[in-house]
DNA sequence: TAGAAATCGATATAATTTTATCGATAGTTA
DNA sequence: TAACTATCGATAAAATTATATCGATTTCTA
């Protein structure tokens, strides 16, 4: 257990996490050689990954699996629920709302905002779509502190800083553009465009030959 | 002008693509400071970005950006039109059909697979949905080269395996689980688990104190 | 036209991340 | 029980990426 873990490994713990899930009860230990292999990561790299969060593996058995678990689930804080909020409720926030894997990462979306009439009151995924007039309100009172942001591009900064001034703390933002917060407020920008881009790069590289 | 341009370049340049994009005809030159302030980069790793495909700025003025754009756009190969297929026409699918931003960076999707058959001959976002049966056949003769997985986790694997049999060399995986793949083909496996557990990560960090 | 200000590009330094190496340890097998 | 193997964890080396520094260049201003 060690004090700074990297952003690269933060990154890489949800895979080991969700491939651990993904084993049955067929074995009960796991290697740095097995993970490696099955992740096309380098061993050396995960032993890493995994001194950093775990308590320790055994020479010639591995890790056990239920434990590294556990230790992945603590670190990443998957006990403590995170409630959430979407603001933009088209197709792609539909499809946040409705995906039940983020439960399993300790994401709890409460509710839906949009500006389209017909969608309030209605449920989505279980979750109320609300009137965006009232997200500041909404999110006031609970003291939520992070939203999705999958709104269009030229709302996304203005929403945005309308959640920032409500007291949200964390944004993801789908929306097709880079919006900028004040340095206290942590901001992913989920930018589609950029996978892509290294995508085709890559293909295009791979190609050359 | 350079050879070699690292992975973490790549990833910027469709932001300060996209940024130089929205500004309007309102200036003609834009400074690497400018950039810099308004994406929150240094303001010297934009001047390298920029230096590995442009051929450059002047001092006291900044860089031309219509010709920053055309030269980004060259880089990133978005002249060049790239077909895909999405296989897996549920909500995210649906999203990622309907999104016009792809076409910008030169993604055109043409057609989008799945097992229901009610979706058969339907279209979405202009573009039509066949039966999966079709869809090694269809990626055969178009020779199509880019894949976008948005199957339930548990399909995406044997979907990503089909497609490599058909000819497929770049895959985009949008399934919540980690696939793999030979060496020749290239994946992105776009993890919100991971995006997740960075953005919880970093609010909880920033929430100690 | 001389000097000041802004900015570039190159080079150097620092920080981060990945990969390699190696001794130690827990099981396995002869 | 002695040798052998797989594996861990730590440390060291290499590679990559980000940041700082500085001289050169262009424009603006007095």
């Amino acid at each position: 257990m060690k004090t700074e873990i990297s952003l690269s490994t933060i990154r890489r713990l949800p895979i080991y996490l969700h491939y651990l899930k993904s084993l049955g009860d067929a074995q009960t230990h796991i290697s740095a050689t097995q993970l490696a292999g099955m992740l096309n990561f380098g061993e050396v790299q995960v032993r890493k990954d995994l001194s950093s969060i775990s308590c320790g593996g055994k020479p010639k058995i591995g890790y056990a699996i239920k434990n590294l678990i556990e230790e992945l689930e603590a670190y990443l804080g998957l006990n403590e629920e995170n409630g959430a909020v979407i603001v933009g409720v088209g197709r792609l926030g539909q499809a946040l709302m409705e995906y039940e894997g983020f439960a399993q990462f300790g994401l709890k979306i409460d509710a839906g905002f949009d500006v389209r009439e017909d969608l309030f009151g209605t449920e989505i995924g279980g979750k109320p779509v609300y009137d965006e007039k009232t997200l500041v309100d909404y999110v006031k009172d609970k003291g939520t502190l992070m939203a999705i942001i999958t709104v269009p591009a030229a709302y996304a900064q203005a929403t945005a800083d309308k959640l920032i001034q409500a007291g949200i703390k964390a944004i993801w933002n789908f929306s097709p553009t880079h919006i900028v917060v004040p340095e206290s407020i942590v901001v992913k920008n989920e930018n589609l465009a950029t996978s892509l881009a290294v995508l085709s790069n890559q293909l295009k590289e791979k190609n050359k030959f």
